[in-house]
DNA sequence: CTGATAAATAAGACTATACTTATATAAGTT
DNA sequence: AACTTATATAAGTATAGTCTTATTTATCAG
């Protein structure tokens, strides 16, 4: 099984938080700092497994580093949760071709009980 | 922001492994203890957890307990990614902007070395 | 009813990982 | 060059969460 470590890294609520202040556009370390009570460094350890994931990615400007997403991990991860949905929408059309059968046949007792 | 702990559900791999197994299929408590080299309760508590989260449904066969996917989990998390990648295509369309806007002003450039 | 099998829950041990403080690197300012 | 600001890395601590063993609940077979 391939790399889906995206999950790991969006596994904990606090990259979460980082991350989702990352979709609404690029963000300087300092700012993302200010949306979580934890110390600048856990930040930078949180932006670095965001970064091992694909996720994010980094631009240098000046001395600040503006954190982006990256459509690398973002396209990963689609991808799987597109293919998981397809197993999913497999695993509902059985269950919806039992309850069918299951319909029928009680269909067929209530006829049988007229 | 709402409830995507399906997330945190997957961001074990040990769950994840569980959960790759259901997506093949149903499969009772036995047998997914199988592929996973841990005790048959730690097997139980992931699955509370994947229950939890609703990416798995339960179904009592005698005294089996069935796992199947439940449709429900993954919607959300396929709904949430695919709020994710559109957020990700827009950025990619302004970094996308931004490198032709780059690459017309080295253009320019080029043509007034000429 | 007794015993066996399947799974869940309880409680505590162990471990991974998310924190902290301290220090290093690197760019910008005076 | 010395000082400041922004971030990263190192190393150790604290804690959340994944295990374990023991026990409980529930269903089936005799």
């Amino acid at each position: 099984m391939a790399n889906i470590n995206q999950l790991d890294a969006l596994g904990d609520p606090t990259r979460r938080q980082l991350f989702e202040r990352l979709r609404k556009g690029p963000c300087s370390v300092n700012e993302l700092m200010s949306i979580v009570p934890i110390s600048q460094p856990a930040v930078s350890q949180h932006l670095k497994v965001l970064r091992d994931s694909q996720l994010v990615k980094v631009e240098k400007r000046g001395q600040q580093r503006i954190y982006h997403l990256n459509p690398i991990g973002l396209a990963v991860l689609r991808s799987y949760t597109e293919s998981l949905w397809e197993d999913g929408l497999r695993a509902f059309g059985e269950e919806a071709e039992r309850m069918v059968k299951l319909e029928d046949a009680q269909h067929e007792a209530t006829k049988l009980n007229l």
